[in-house]
DNA sequence: GTCCGCATGTAAGAAGTTACATGATTCT
DNA sequence: AGAATCATGTAACTTCTTACATGCGGAC
């Protein structure tokens, strides 16, 4: 096993709550539901099922117009998918941009800070409205209802850290 | 210019403030000050310097015991690093282990999901010491300050949401 | 019949991880 | 002398991004 394959668990999950789909199927429900927790285009979910396939997780029927194929899981992807949420360690790999923004700050001067703060401070503002926006889809037997709320715990933290880094920087 | 580069951007901010280094002196202080911003380890470090030096932006002068080179950032490197903080609109490209485990939680059982999330808690909290213990390190010109606040907002957001979410699971 | 959205892919390259390799200095 | 830590790197691999390529089906 190796240590990571977050995307395949996501897709595992995917198939489990949705039940079969093709990849097309897969990479939209994935933007439209999972996107904001962890982000993959269809260049990277083709292939992935194609190795999954392979590895016995999910498997294709060749099917219908143009070649979709329906992608169904399988018991030994079940038991990875419950196997992976039960007992990985989830690592704190944080890369996030807007943060190294925000630990750079101080080689700016203080007007240079409260616009690039001010930049932060609309990012976080859109996310959060559109998380607000979105509500825990429909026929997913409830997939996404938390990490929505995480997701807006998240950015009202953002927010709030951005105003009072604002009121900081115009005081000092 | 990529579209990215937020180590190459990372480094040069430690130079700016730090002064001149060599590559291990640069992983030893992203090790201890940037790590919860973006994390590096000295086998990314290494390599991404001799690239910043082929473009100008960093220059080396190797010297001393074992080959030891150190590294200054050259008006071009300084330049960069300014615009790109001035202009680079940060992406929300979230990646997150633990907001993917959340968003998966309903396919577990309710006994499962605590457990689940009980993990997460501890590890919230675990980051949340950590940075409590954190103090903005001097000789850094403040860099990393607001970083820190906002590590710290973030991390009481997802031990807040852990804590309502264990509570939603055992009501329910 | 032609345009648009559906649907599937490949290829090249950048970024990041893990494991390995090596030699110099300092401490005991 | 031996151990720990300083210090630098390479190689192989996985993961992710960007750009390109292709053909079907329905709408007009």
């Amino acid at each position: 096993m190796l240590s990571s394959m977050s995307l395949r668990i996501a897709l595992l999950g995917l198939l489990e709550v949705k039940g079969p789909g093709s990849g097309y199927d897969l990479a939209k429900t994935f933007e439209s539901t999972a996107h904001h927790v962890w982000a993959a285009g269809h260049t990277q979910i083709y292939p992935e099922l194609v190795k999954m396939a392979a590895d016995g997780l999910v498997v294709a029927e060749a099917e219908g117009a143009r070649g979709r194929k329906t992608y169904t899981i399988t018991p030994k992807g079940s038991d990875e998918l419950h196997t992976w949420l039960l007992e990985h360690e989830p690592s704190f790999a944080l890369r996030s941009e807007s943060a190294l923004q925000a630990f750079l700050l101080p080689v700016l001067d203080r007007d240079e800070a409260v616009t690039v703060v001010e930049r932060i401070r609309r990012h976080y503002a859109a996310w959060l409205a559109h998380l607000e926006r979105t509500q825990p889809p429909a026929g997913l037997n409830g997939l996404g209802r938390y990490a929505l709320d995480l997701g807006l715990a998240q950015a009202r933290a953002g927010l709030g850290w951005a105003d009072d880094t604002l009121a900081k920087l115009r005081a000092g």
